[in-house]
DNA sequence: CATGAATGAGCTTTCATTCAT
DNA sequence: AATGAATGAAAGCTCATTCAT
């Protein structure tokens, strides 16, 4: 989560300074989430995340037995699909634009983008990884579905069509990582929120 | 592109009654697409693929001298992004969703959904296959905007809303695939076609 | 020597209601025990034993610096090669078949079918158990032989075949773990023991 | 099955003089099998195998995917137990004991000491060695029986007991070895023979 | 005494790649 | 052109052993 690499070396020297140097396993899962988002889980050998955390090799497979334990950890521990109930949704009606775009602002994914792209990228290969992801995607339609329903100003109108609208939300918002790298330049969630919303009226 | 399960062992038997047997290099770019959709580049191993493509090992460097020969091969004659002169387009103003579901419907993609996800899992790590995908994204792009400017009754509107609506357009048709390994269920580019135009006019 | 089954977990917790739980270092002895006979010394690790008895992995080397003791201990301590000065022999003469089987019940072996497993198979490779199985087959040899002296009934014979019986002897009774194994049912050390009787009289 | 210190380094430059240069197969198994015989199974690497059969490493595992293999392989080809259907028996009656003795010296493994070792060491672990020992086992009783009732004098006497001593002799045709190695000095087929026979007339 | 994190050498295995035929 | 034996670097993983607490 936090970039190792204002760590490193030097970091430890100044131990005591403040900030703790962070322990080994927290090292071995800030390297592996780099260097997986980096070069891909199968390309990353964990002599690398070894090296990079700047811990003995064997000290990986102490904390992780396995090499996939480290993804399945790392999604595990630092992707969280929030759950609705907690932070009550106050919307007021008649502003639906503007809701989904405070919604996208607080997507319920706590993960940082190199976790996304390794979210996105392992999904197709590895079931655990999916899994996750069909969680986050089904949360954030749920709760666009739910926010929509709350401010749309005259009934919510065809149901089938509320259900495309909140999914092609999820999409671009789960996505706009991969698409950024495809297109170039960033997809305006907000816009996208605007968009639906007049689709929707 | 032909699934070379309907080939193998008793195909070959039956050569000369009829269709012919794939040469060598193609039942390897078979095997190839198919085992690099399922486990990943990085994850299929050179002689996997030459035993899937009943050829012996050496084959597969004669005809591809590295492994990543393979990928590039297979990205270069196995997807296309159709220029779009050739077919005119000729959609009468009017009806945008329509012919928003009819692009939809012969994307310029020519590519097998094995295809696509090799696209979409390599391109984030080799650079070519992100080339490839960005030429397509820009063609649906600009074919959609040229679409919908055609066919949008009250002028183009905001040109920069017309921009995010093909965009996202694109996104969907191009991410058809992953979301519906994500969702379990297909997105349907027609309803999304629809909802884009109502946010239109 | 006693079944760790019947300790485990349930064992622990009726602690003092009778029969204690064997101290770590028994535990540590029990597990390299069972672990040893049923897969071989070097293919047993000691985290295996430490896992399996129920301690902390450190402890292990606590009281065995090298794994090589625990085997060394485990022969040294849980293979008995009793000395025959003890139990006086008062063989009436007359009866050997009768007391070569009364020997056999009392092998001077004491060591559990798990110990005899270990023996025969490390002796192979480890010299200190080597050592302890040459004096344990010396013994039963010794004693056979005394006993055969003492009870055959006219003279002892030819010493040559005598020798030979006695070693027979011994090896068909060290042997029985090894040979159960191989043939699939029990040799019966009784009719051996008649068996060879009959060659000598 | 020769010893290939015989050919090694100096071996190899005088290839074309008269016996040629084991294929490298070969040189593998000959390798593991003075390497198995000395220190294990479990404790032989597999890089030492390569490096005595003056191979590369990974040619081992190009002709054995898995360690476990070459064992299997020698085992497989390097002892056989021969059928006794060939060689036509035609013992007279009345010297039972020149029989069995014949028998001891034409036992039907064909194998060389070092495969017996590990004939026995590993059998008590890996299920397929065992197997083909029980298999050597059952026919030299099957012989020693066979062999037993044709030049007994007086009928073959007690059925149980003619099977006690046909495994009698055939443990200690097979366990000669290991008996060797705690005794220290080779007990005597021969007089076992002898043994036996006069306990069955 | 007891503990479990830490260590690193070494193991089996994989694999892209070469090359003689 | 076609083949499969050969190669060796590197991967994932194991494990005895150490050591600070």
């Amino acid at each position: 989560m936090i970039n190792p690499s204002l760590w490193s070396r030097a970091a430890r020297r100044r131990s005591g300074t403040g900030e703790a140097w962070p322990d080994a396993r927290t090292r071995i899962l800030d390297a592996a989430e780099e260097l997986f988002a980096g070069g891909g889980y199968e390309a990353t050998a964990t002599a690398e995340i070894a090296k990079r955390a700047e811990v003995p090799k064997g000290l990986v497979f102490h904390y992780f037995p396995r090499k996939i334990d480290v993804l399945v950890t790392l999604v595990g521990e630092r992707t969280r699909v929030d759950d609705m109930g907690d932070e009550p949704v106050e919307e007021v009606p008649g502003d639906p634009a503007g809701a989904l775009a405070r919604l996208a602002r607080r997507v319920p994914l706590r993960a940082s983008p190199a976790m996304r792209r390794i979210l996105f990228r392992e999904a197709d290969t590895h079931g655990s990884v999916r899994e996750r992801l069909r969680n986050l995607n089904a949360e954030i339609i749920r709760r666009a579905s739910f926010v929509l329903e709350l401010t749309l100003p005259g009934g919510r109108g065809d149901a089938a069509r509320l259900e495309a609208a909140a999914a092609t939300f999820a999409a671009v918002l789960l996505y706009q990582e991969s698409l950024c790298m495809l297109t170039g330049h960033h997809i305006d969630p907000d816009m996208v929120a605007d968009l639906i919303v007049r689709a929707l009226v």
